[in-house]
DNA sequence: CGCGCGATTGAGCACTATCAAGAGCAGTGG
DNA sequence: CCACTGCTCTTGATAGTGCTCAATCGCGCG
């Protein structure tokens, strides 16, 4: 257990510190927390349902995946993480799994004890006061899934969260030269949108028909955003600071930006 | 802007104190916040999308919803809110309602000023810890939802529905005399579930056939708890606090309470 | 006693699932 | 360098769950 180095600590700052200000001390008790770096490959479990958990994950780089399997089988992904997500809160703060985490791509994750998180936030209302926020957030993006599978069809879910994962890279800076890539099988895309693989192939081949993404194998590419905003009734103030500036900017400029990729390598 | 009585709040700190130690000062400290109460009636509207919002809402009694309106006219519920329970804090930490929340039935709500509740958080982790795990829990029943809408059939998710909402009465003592209810029409269920009013009522009179609940108008009641908890793929560990003891009893003690009423009054 | 909202019921339809088979790309080992 | 293997994507045919539309009923209320 070492502490980190800036480099890698500075997206979770950034996070923290969207809402909340962070003294220099609150910012050394936190780099000073003890960490502990882990590697994963692509597909490896971070935590399984019915763990017990002791600590807390930080997604450093790559991308994960929360989900639940039902008694008949079917699986249901809840939320998809990236770099800079604290990966299990409820996990840790109440000491067990009671959903699965599983990578989407090979990626590094810092575990902190929870012990030494519960000390940093007994004496640092503003870590605290960022973490909970966090949560609030990630409690907005879950209503939001909520009303996506609950009552969009198929189309205008998919639009939807193709919407919500550009939104929050962009948010992060991992966009860059127009393009980004996160790894989802048609699978996985099926079981976040509550939807079967087969469908969702042919939604996104309806898409593709209609100009607003082009897709090659495991890669998809935003063609037209503004449409897919409108398809998917996309509208990013849920995302709050997961979103770019969202407090800020209107609408309209919370939208474009011209050509972007999405790669689903 | 007046201290609330004693009785009223109780129901609250119980909540807070579900995984957190407040001291003496902490406790006094939240119950000299500056409150505000006021009384609504059934389908009166606590907050709509788009407002402004500068206070935090906590339900002292009656019922209320929270939902989202979809460009095509649909409705999805998103959660239901049951007296003691922090009505939006998302809305009151971020300034603004993104979602809209309305009452079920009659029932009064007290209001704190946002800017007096981050006073007091910032001073006192241990009510912002309670806080922060009451959204951690919310979150969780959150991901619950998504399961429910996205993964199981009409009779499952409606049974899952009955289920926590149960649960949650149970947890919080008002189920008395083996029965309790909640003011539930048919096509709110449809809208807490991702289905029609149509399909509701067909799947209520199917579960009514199978002897798991009786219903007559606007109520309903559990006639076979554990049929229920297996038609719905029901675990309520879930729930974390929002459930009698989930931490502690095995799965099976969880369940039964013999007969009890929901009425759908 | 008339009104109104919610519950109920029927008929037909549509979106999405299921089942099944084949194709394409990637990684592996010979 | 090339079969082998496995996974994901793709496509077709068929079935079914749940939706839509529409009308009627029934209870609570003024």
């Amino acid at each position: 257990m070492a502490a980190l180095p800036e480099a890698v600590i500075a997206p979770v700052f950034r996070k923290l510190e969207k809402y909340t200000e962070l003294t220099e001390d609150d910012r050394d008790a936190f780099k000073s927390l003890p960490f502990s770096v882990q590697s994963y490959t692509a597909r490896q479990h971070v935590a399984r349902i019915g763990d017990r958990v002791g600590r807390c994950g930080i997604l450093l780089s790559g991308f994960a995946y929360r989900y639940k399997i039902l008694a008949d089988g079917g699986r249901q992904i809840l939320a998809i993480h990236l770099p800079g997500d604290f990966v299990d809160l409820q996990h840790a703060l109440f000491g067990s799994a009671v959903h699965s985490i599983q990578m989407l791509t090979e990626g590094k994750l810092a575990f902190v004890p929870t012990s030494a998180l519960e000390d940093l936030v007994a004496h640092s209302p503003a870590v605290q006061r960022g973490l909970w926020l966090d949560t609030l957030q990630d409690a907005s993006i879950f209503s939001e899934w909520i009303t996506n599978v609950g009552r969009r069809d198929a189309r205008t879910r998919i639009a939807h969260l193709l919407c919500e994962v550009a939104m929050r890279l962009r948010a992060i800076g991992m966009i860059e030269a127009g393009s980004y890539s996160i790894p989802m099988s048609q699978e996985q895309l099926a079981d976040a949108t509550g939807l079967t693989s087969v469908h969702v192939n042919r939604t996104l081949h309806s898409l593709r028909a209609n100009g607003l993404i082009r897709s090659n194998r495991r890669s998809i590419i935003i063609e037209d955003w503004d449409q897919l905003v409108a398809v998917g009734d996309f509208d990013a103030s849920y995302l709050r600071g997961a979103a770019l500036n969202a407090r800020m900017e209107p609408r309209a400029q919370l939208a474009p930006y011209p050509n972007a990729r999405i790669s689903f390598a």
